[in-house]
DNA sequence: GGAAGCTCCTGAAAGC
DNA sequence: TGCTTTCAGGAGCTTC
């Protein structure tokens, strides 16, 4: 399951590998996979031949490449299972492959690999700042240097939610999913269904560094790989699924307390947990 | 307007 | 062996 550090993984495998490229052609194969192009699939197409793709960006989870004019660009969600390969045409079709990029160099494609087709790909226009128009309400993610810590702050306290539904609030904090949720409430030692009001300001301090924390150790081991739905460019899963504290691990001894974490459903997923540690609060702040 | 819940989707794994 | 059910979850959409 991608979220910021295998996605800022991908991001830079397709800087290295295909920023600075010129697209000869695009072909559409499972018209789901370009469900956001308004015009369809054919206009996804049409609008990407000819084009140079400029440096690879990122914000949160979202993907997109620059089109070297500036106006527009080839946006891209990963979703569940969605993986960006960059292929030798030689290279016998993935099952699940969406969408290829072919380039006028006749080198390695672009390929979009989907099972569960949760991910998409679109021509989008660019703002002013080079950012997508559909991301205006996506907010900038814990490694984006100019992430506004005291405003998230503020904001994660005035909201009248949870703790873990804010975590997962891509316009309050963008990149943050599942796993790096339940990791970073563990590190902070946090129930999942504690009330944002309840969080002191030193608390929030303490969740957003853990957060920050947790995604940068995954980012340098390549990310998180339960499965082979996620790989980078190049087909390589990540290591941090060694590491992962609470996510995953039902039944095994917490590793600070060794009460066994307990998982929860919880908004049709999963929430990892030690019931010791990261105990609900008894009632709302005043 | 904000928060909560539903829905999309595929394939592996479990249960019978 | 083969069929059915459950599970995984990001984010847009609908409902309250």
């Amino acid at each position: 399951m991608p979220e910021l550090p295998e996605v800022e993984v991908v991001r830079r495998g397709l800087a290295r590998w295909v920023s600075g490229r010129t697209v000869a052609a695009a072909e559409v194969l499972h018209p789901r996979a370009v469900r956001r192009q308004a015009a369809g699939g054919a206009d996804f197409a049409a609008r990407l031949g000819g084009v140079t793709l400029g440096e690879a960006r990122r914000r949160g989870k979202y993907l997109w490449l620059p089109f070297a004019d500036g106006t527009f660009g080839l946006l891209g969600h990963l979703g569940m299972s969605g993986q960006l390969l960059v292929q030798d045409p030689a290279t016998p079709d993935e099952t699940h492959l969406r969408v290829r990029l072919r380039f006028t160099d006749g080198g390695r494609e672009l390929r979009f690999v989907d099972q569960r087709t949760f991910g998409h790909l679109a021509v989008e226009e660019l703002d002013a700042d080079g950012l997508p128009h559909s991301l205006a309400h996506i907010a900038r993610d814990p490694l984006d240097p100019r992430f506004d810590d005291a405003g998230f702050l503020t904001a994660l306290r005035a909201k009248r939610t949870t703790v873990k539904r804010a975590l997962l609030d891509q316009s309050l904090i963008s990149g943050v999913g599942n796993i790096y949720a339940d990791e970073a409430l563990w590190r902070s030692k946090l129930h999942y269904d504690r009330p944002t009001d309840t969080l002191t300001r030193p608390l929030g301090q303490l969740l957003l560094a853990n957060a920050r924390e947790v995604m940068t150790a995954a980012l340098a081991v390549g990310g998180t790989s339960f499965d082979s739905l996620y790989v980078n460019v190049n087909g390589e899963s990540g290591y941090f699924s060694r590491s992962l504290d609470a996510y995953g691990r039902e039944g095994e001894p917490c590793y600070r307390c060794g009460t066994p974490i307990r998982r929860a459903a919880w908004m049709n997923r999963s929430s990892y947990f030690c019931p010791r540690c990261q105990r609900v609060p008894r009632q709302r702040a005043a």
